[in-house]
RNA sequence: GGAGAAAUGGCAGAGUGGUCGAAUGCGGCAGUCUUGAAAACUGUUGAGGGUCACACCUCCGGGGGUUCGAAUCCCUCUUUCUCCGCCA
């Protein structure tokens, strides 16, 4: 969520930020401005109603300890009307603070000034690339052909024990998946990430803090039964486990990194394009997160960044990264990097990572703060990223490792598979 | 699931209708003393809104109520602890 009092100070700034995404948002400031001016006004009207009736009660207490009672009555009766207004004003206000609230909820994050301008995915700018991209022999097969073939992810055992989108992992599968996590959390803990395990359903006030709700409602998995979602990614528990702290300077930063599980209804986007592990209901990642002194954040991004590099260099997968336009960009980031492994037999880019700076759009919403050197209170910067998105991983290692014999396992795994070749 | 107890500032812990944003202790910060440190002493030390700055307003787990006035009384929700039951 943006800052009142920023928008309020720099508003022409905000209105030409957003135009990046597209969005002209003149009208949307104009009303959030147009809205804090009444929740400021209704404010300042009930403070100085509440003042008038403190010093009635009070008055009012002294009179009746000292036993004038007729007088202490007769004030009482001034007070009635006092409390009748207070009462209005308090009801006028709550309608203002939630009339600027949800016109700040519909509001995304200004993008960081390296954004580049777009409309849609392939406005995106390519920013580096590394990793050779193997030749394969003309039989070479998509992963999902790869699984059937060598008996390691069960897509329709999935269907009939939950449905489409919930693959099952066997074998030397089920084996290889669990040496990448593994892996994963070995390698981000080496770089100084503390590993956590957490809830993987979260309430309405987590999903609200991280920017999940409201904008994404219809992606998330909703326990109704005990109003609980099921996590989308673990930047929400993880993220939410600071939530409404006020930390030490010193304690700056603070870096996380957790396997979950993650659930994701995607609506509406079947088609094509969604085979196999491509777009999944469920699926495994490893995620990093770290909430940083403002000064430092976009360092910090730049080391996620090469963080991500390191561990796709390990598993030699040739990649890409891409600057996301205005136009991709999520609702809540103010800068994007996302990760792209080339799967070869599908002769297409696979996103297996996304690297993101919210800068104070989060901790806005979840009330994280840090107590600078001068002692004052300030926003923090959050940040996270995939390190890494299972499914695509797996299925980049299937199609770029495949030989003739078999699917040769990456030399950086083989100590957490205990094979070396998947026949 | 049943019965009972509790929730107060960074922590511990007083406060049961007015002068309480809240005693006291610990911790933190600043100073005195010291070559330096410790100890001792002195001062200071919650958050949000609002203002140019003050004033002022709000906050004692959340929400609602009683009252001129609520940390304190009532209702409700949540959480924690103890006991019982059940159980990976």
């Amino acid at each position: 969520m943006l800052q009142v009092h920023e928008i309020r100070a720099h508003k022409d700034a905000y209105i030409n930020a957003l135009k990046k995404r597209g969005l002209d948002a003149s009208a949307d400031i104009e009303a959030v401005l147009s809205a804090d001016e009444t929740r400021r006004a209704t404010q300042a009207k009930l403070d100085e109603t509440l003042a008038q009736s403190n010093i009635f009660s009070k008055e009012i207490g002294k009179l009746f300890q000292s036993g004038e009672q007729q007088k202490a009555n007769l004030l009482k009766e001034k007070t009635t009307q006092l409390k009748e207004t207070s009462k209005q004003l308090q009801e006028e206000l709550n309608t203002a603070v939630e009339t600027l609230d949800n016109l700040l909820f519909a509001l995304p994050n200004i993008p960081h000034e390296s954004v580049p301008a777009g409309t849609d995915e392939n406005d995106n700018e390519t920013v580096f690339s590394e990793g050779d991209i193997p030749t394969l022999n003309t039989e070479a097969l998509p992963h999902w052909e790869l699984a059937k073939k060598y008996d390691l992810i069960d897509f329709e055992l999935g269907v009939k024990v939950t449905g489409a989108g919930f693959p099952v992992y066997k074998g030397k599968g089920a084996r290889l998946q669990r040496a990448l996590i593994s892996y994963f959390l070995d390698k981000n803990t080496e770089a100084g990430y503390t590993e956590y395990q957490v809830p993987h359903l979260v309430n309405e006030t987590s999903a609200r803090g991280t920017g999940q709700l409201p904008d994404k409602e219809g992606q998330m998995y909703h326990v109704t039964g005990d109003d609980l979602y099921l996590i989308p990614t673990a930047e929400v528990p993880v993220t939410n486990l600071f939530r409404g702290d006020l930390l030490p300077h010193t304690e700056l930063p603070i870096t996380c990194t957790g396997y979950t599980p993650c659930f994701r209804r995607e609506a509406g986007s079947y088609g094509a394009h969604v085979r196999g592990l491509n777009r999944l209901h469920q699926f495994d990642k490893v995620e990093i997160v770290r909430i940083e002194h403002p000064d430092n954040s976009y360092n910090a991004l730049d080391g996620m960044v090469e963080h991500v590099k390191s561990i796709l260099r390990d598993l030699k997968l040739p990649y890409r990264i891409l600057r996301l336009c205005g136009g991709d960009l999520g609702f809540t980031a103010a800068l994007t990097y996302d990760f792209e492994v080339f799967s070869t037999a599908q002769d297409r880019w696979l996103e297996i990572s996304s690297v993101s700076n919210f800068e104070t759009f989060q901790a806005n919403r979840l009330k994280l703060r840090f107590k600078d050197a001068d002692g004052k209170n300030n926003l923090v910067h959050t940040l996270n990223g995939s390190a890494l998105a299972l499914p695509r991983v797996l299925a980049g290692i299937l199609e770029n490792y495949q030989t003739p014999d078999g699917i040769k396992i990456p030399e950086v795994l083989v100590p957490y598979c205990g094979f070396e070749m998947i026949s």
